[in-house]
Formats: structure tokens, sequence, C-alpha cells
DNA sequence: ATGATATAGTTCGCATATCATACAAATAAC
DNA sequence: GTTATTTGTATGATATGCGAACTATATCAT
């Protein structure tokens, strides 16, 4: 992709080219295959003129021409598509305890994928990563690497793409684009996880093209990705999609933000997991029941909670419910104020969604005024989403650069 | 403003043109008085295209040529500004007693402005703004009327633009745009007044401009109006914006939505008069006091209880703080999850924001955790910001038709 | 077979846009 | 008066999409 470093806010006579060209790139990544003749009904634009510009995607090969089409009269159209040789992306999902990398190519489609224990410190990140990268690279020698995408748990700054708070890894104010960048030679993109969560439904899979929606991942907190108008909204300095602090109520559980009875005092896999082990305790400590106590033990995170649940344990059952109900009563909120056509839940708790699922409709159902039609819809993976949205990310810079 | 009926999508030669008239007519609208090599100089284009582009403006009456500024140095800048003579557009809020019409210039400035108490059918309505507006019309015969812009308490359907649902006009499924375009043979817009007041202090004012915005309107309900990434966020189908129904106690009082212990069955004008009145009431049947009782009395609106509060009426007043406390813990909410460089509140309670203000400011403060920067303003009129808000309506289809 | 019809893709002249440059106009300082 | 400086205008160069004409290819009726 040839940069066109235009400063200026006007628009040039080239202006017009650069526009249809990324539209007619666009357009064959989500139609492909796909005519020239198709493209330019598609987008209002004249036959000649896609040829035009289509010539040119091949000579940079962007794209690259398939096979015919069959139609029942006249001639045969060429077919395009993307040339998934010509670049390939790298996604990067840092966790807590694990990193995960991903190559992608142009499609989305994964390539490869490994991880390995995420270092205590943002330099050990850097390098392990770097290290890494460069192997790809060099197993991988026909495409060029165009591009590095990466999401974490944590509020980015929006400028800078510094890592300005990061709980769960202890990281604050952490560069992490800028010595990725040296190490490895490609540009870098840092983002939250739960945007990138948001991107990657919008950008591919059955929700593409969704103008407004709403990731929420469930894990440690809740973590919320906004997308409105067809643009993630990340607030000025990317503060925006704190939406697991709203305040539930105003006495509640202390919350680690210094506030009281946020959303994730409720709903997250924490709250649930100390909830259970709470239950336990209190059971244990009444003399009501006694015979029928087989020893519960307290558990550790929320895979054991599932288990139990799994398993037929009543209290780990209702505790799942209870969680259920009060990730409703957010999402309630969230549907009533932003109205989206699309809720995604990314977190462990959609494994036990047959019984949750239906919990959190019901509340939702109630507490919705608006009549909007918006769809609750758990996501299988939870590291899928991440990765896929970290390649969302980068794709988008070369596909959208209006957008975003 | 030379209709430009492009269906298509991709940008054919003239789009250039386009884009750099809007860009132009904008920064006129922005800067004024400002010069041609000033607008040259913001915007990145050639002196010669500005020229060019700036002739035919004023051809089209847009805009004039004003003074000489001053200069150090060289040949003096003739200076250019709008020509508010070229049309006027017409604002309507509609409130459930009151409606009113203003006309506005160019410069959002307020040429007139008159009420009359609201009908209560919509074709009542209908019928009496247009005979206004004719009026109106004859009454200025220079101008020409270019749109009528429409806020109103409710939801408002995106494409039809019908009034889905207006609980305080008790109005469901009512098409003011269509028979008043009917009647009056000019455009019509129709817009939820909370999204009025967002757009309104985006459009004009201190805050233009400004790309992430949210407006809170506090009367009988809540309602927010939210401007994220420079657009307003409307929802699919024009359903967002209803924050004020999130839920703040799953077990609180009855909501008109059908819910429990909505934020504005805390925090609006209803329920702080409910409050008040149940307190005297409470406070009357117990016995503790005698001799204080100097017969306080129910009240009827809010007015009189900001006018107790003012007289020193320390129930009043602790109604008032309540009340205040509840209106941070919502907006609280917003701050987290939408990270907006400013807030505006707008209602009768800022009558009484040296009172309640830095409650507000306390509680957000607290209960916020991301250090967005976030001000929170408090807009002096209730009525105003809605019929700037019409007005921006109206003017940003003209000088921004690429955004919205 | 053969011509009619329909569709895809290409070629080329034309209108329109901005840009870069040169140039005329206007003004203050020396 | 002369010079320096800035504004605004005029003109040729270049880039772009459009539209019509053209070629290529395929199906179908005869």
């Amino acid at each position: 992709m040839p940069g066109r470093p235009r400063k200026s806010k006007g628009a040039s006579s080239e202006t017009a080219r650069h526009i249809n060209r990324s539209l007619i790139l666009s357009a064959i990544r989500t139609s492909q295959p796909v005519s020239r003749a198709d493209l330019a009904r598609q987008l209002g634009l004249q036959r000649s003129t896609v040829s035009l510009i289509v010539e040119q995607l091949m000579k940079e090969r962007w794209v690259l021409e398939g096979g015919l089409a069959q139609l029942p009269r006249g001639r045969k159209p060429r077919l395009l598509a993307l040339d998934v040789e010509k670049a390939a992306i790298v996604g990067v999902n840092v966790m807590p305890h694990r990193t995960t990398i991903v190559v992608a190519d142009l499609n989305s489609r994964f390539l490869s994928q490994e991880s390995f224990p995420t270092p205590k410190e943002p330099d050990g990140l850097v390098s392990a990563l770097a290290e890494r990268i460069e192997r790809l690279r060099k197993e991988q020698p026909g495409t060029a690497f165009e591009e590095i995408g990466v999401s974490m748990a944590g509020r980015v700054d929006r400028r800078t793409q510094r890592v300005v708070f990061a709980p769960n890894l202890g990281w604050c104010y952490v560069d992490l684009k800028g010595p990725l960048e040296q190490a490895t030679g490609l540009p870098v993109s840092v983002e939250n996880a739960a945007n990138a969560c948001a991107l990657a439904e919008v950008w591919s899979g059955p929700f593409a093209g969704e103008q407004d929606l709403v990731a929420v991942t469930v894990s440690e907190g809740i973590g919320t990705g906004i997308v409105a108008n067809g643009q993630l909204v990340r607030g000025p300095n990317g503060a925006a999609g704190e939406f697991g602090h709203f305040c539930l109520d105003p006495n509640g559980p202390r919350c680690n933000c210094g506030s009281r009875g946020c959303w994730e005092t409720y709903a997250s896999n924490t709250a649930a997991v100390r909830a259970y082990n709470e239950r336990i305790q209190s059971d244990s400590a009444s003399p009501a029941r006694e015979g029928k106590d087989h020893g519960k033990s307290f558990i550790r995170d929320f895979s054991d909670l599932l288990a139990f649940a799994e398993r037929g344990d009543v209290e780990a059952a209702e505790v799942l419910d209870r969680m259920g109900w009060y990730l409703g009563l957010g999402l309630a909120m969230l549907v009533n104020g932003l109205a989206p056509s699309v809720v995604t839940i990314v977190g462990e708790v959609t494994r036990a969604w047959n019984r949750v699922g239906a919990i959190v409709q019901n509340v939702v159902q109630e507490r919705v005024r608006t009549h909007a039609e918006t769809q609750i819809v758990p996501i299988d993976d939870i590291l899928q989403p991440r990765l896929r949205g970290t390649i969302a990310l980068v794709l988008q810079k070369h596909f959208q650069p209006l957008a975003s």
C-alpha cells in the first residue's frame, strides 16, 4: 500500500482515487470472490474506473484474478480475490499468565498460533515477542510481515498507545509500542482487550459490518468495548469502556477501583468465586445441615465453579444463576443506553450459557424499555476474539483508512 | 446549496470539490471573519483553489466579503463571513405544556422567538405550527426559510423520523415530519430532546467542535444524548440514549418503564418532588416534633422545591442534596463508560447548582476510576439548548453533510 | 451452424478538479 | 521612491472519473 502522506484536511485531485481504491479493496474483501462488474454496480462506479484501479491493485499484489463465475447469459466474469500471499499480520494477546502470538493472512485466517508464559516485566515480554516474531518471519519467507497488533486487558492511551493501567499485570505507564517497534522494525498498534473483541466482531464473522455493537469481556473484571456508528468509542484519551465499574449498589462491596458495588463486583469471575467460597464458609459454619454435608471445599478459580455446577453442585449452580442475573442487569443498562444491534459476551461464563443464558435474556427483557432488537450472543472462546481483534485492528488501517 | 444527488458510494471527480466546498464553508463558519489565505493554510489547500470555491459560494450567496483585516506587513486580507441573510432556519421545541418556535440565522443566532400552549393532538400541533411559521415567513420577506428542526422528549425512529414513544405527551407512533412538511413545504427533521441538547453544544458555544460529549436532561425523567467520535450515537433505530433507565437498585421503586430502581426514579425532578412530599407526610405523621412544625405543605412541582430550599427549608435542601448525590452516581457511570470531555446538565436542578454542584462533583470524583478529565457543566437554561439543537440539526446537514 | 442477445472487460476522448507557478495588487517600513 | 511582504488571481500541467464505443465471450432460438 503506497503511503499517501497528506497532512492537509482538504481533498486533492487524487482524493477520489484514494477513496475509490479503499472502497474497492474493502468491497473485494467482503464480497470475494467478485467480478469487476459487480464491484462497479455495488459502488456506483463505472466499469472502466474499477478496471483501472483493480489493475493497479493487482500490480501491487493486493488482488488476484481467480476463476470464472457461472452466469446465465453473456461473457463469464473473471473473479477477483485478495492475494493472501501479499502480507501477513502478527497478532499478540497478553494475558496475565500467558501470551499468545498468531500470524494471520489478509482474510484474518490464522496461519500459525503459539503461546508462552507471560514474562513478569515488560522488557522481558518485548524481547520474547521480538525473538519469536523473528523466528516466525523466517519460517514464512514468502509473505512479508506488515504490522503487529497487540491486545491486553488495561487502559491504553489513545495517542501514545502506552498502557496506562493494567491492574492484572501490575503495569502502569508502560510503553510496549516503542520498544517492540524498535526490536522488530514493524509498526505496532496496542489496544484494550474489550475493544479488540468488539473490533473483531464488526470486522469479520457473522456480525461483520455491524454499525452498533458492544463486546463485554467477563473475566477477573468486566470490560466493555463499544462500536457506535461503525467506529470504536475510545474517548479522548482512550479512557472509555469502563462500564464494568458502573455502580449497581452505592453501598455494595468494595471494588478495586475504590468505588463500591461496581457491576464487576457482582458479575465477574472473581466475584462469583468469592460468592461461592463465602457461601460454603457460612454453610459449614451453620449447624443446621449435618447429614448432607459431604465436605464441600473452597474453590480456587472460576473453572472449578463451572465444573462443580456441571457436576450438579446446587450451591455452584445458584452462584452462577446469581452471576447471570447481575450480568443481565448490566447488559440491560448497556442496551438501554446504547441500543446496539449486537452484544457479544466473551468469557468463561459462556461455557455455562445453557444455564445462564436464559436468565440473562430474561433480565434484559424485563429491564429494557426501548424496543431495540438487540441480540445477546455468547462467544465460545475467550482467546480467539482478542486475537481476531488485533488482526482487525491492523487490517482496518489498510482497508478502511477513512474510519478510525 | 445545490443538491448533489449521488446515490453511489464511490467518489467521482466532483467529489473533491464537494468535500472542499464543505470544508471551506465549515471553516468560514467556525473561523469567521477569515481570509482566503487563512482558509488555505488551515485546510492545506492552495489559495487559488480556495479563491475559486469562495467565488462560487459568494455567487450562491452563502458567503459575504466584509472589511479588511490588520496585518503587520503586506496586502491586507479581505475577510469572509457567512451571509446571514442567505437563509433562516426554523427551530421548534415541543414540551408537554408549551411549544416554542424560533427563527435563527446561519450563525445559530435567534432572530425571533415565540411560544404557545401545546395542543393535545398532533394534528392541532401541526396546523398551529404551520400557521405560525407561515406568518413568520411573511414577516421576514428578505430571507428564505430553508428547513425546520423539531426537538421533543421521546424516542424518534431514525429512518422514518416518527415519534415512536413520547410518554409525557402520550404519543405513540406519531408522524410529525410528514404532515408538517406537507403543510409548510419545508423539509423537517425531528430529534430527541437530549440528542438536540448534545448536538447544540458540539455545534456552537464554548464546546463547539468537541468530539466526545454527553448531554443529560433532567426533568420529569432523565435523558441522555451522546456524541462520540464527533457523531451522535442514536443506535440503529434511534433507540439509544436511555441511560436514564439504568438500574441503580434492582429492588428500588417502580419506574414508568416497568423496571425498578432506574436512575430517574432517584434523580429526576418528579423523583425529588415525590421524595419531599413523602418526607413531609412521614414527618407530620410522626408525633416527635411539635413546636417546630409550622405547617409544611406538599409541593406540586420542582420549582416549589427549589423555592423552599432557597428559602432555607431544611427538608427541601436535603432532598436536593440527595438528588444531587444520585445524579452524580449516574454521571459517574457515564464518565466511566464513555469518558467524554464534557458532560452538560440541562434542567431546573442547575438553578440550585451552587448547592448541588459540589455534591455531584464529589460523587463523580469518588466513583470514577479512569483519570479522564471530564468537565461537568450545568447549563443555565432548559429551553435554549433544545432550540439551539434543532437549529444545529438542520445546519449540520448543510455544513457537514459528511458527518451524521 | 448461425445470428441475436446479453454480459464482461477495455479503450479513448472529454469534462472537471486541484496544484504549482507566475503575476498583479496592496501595504508597511526604510 | 524603493523594498519586502502578503493577498488574491490567472494559467498551464496533471490526475481523475465518466460515458460511449468497442472487443471478447457466452447462451439461446432458429
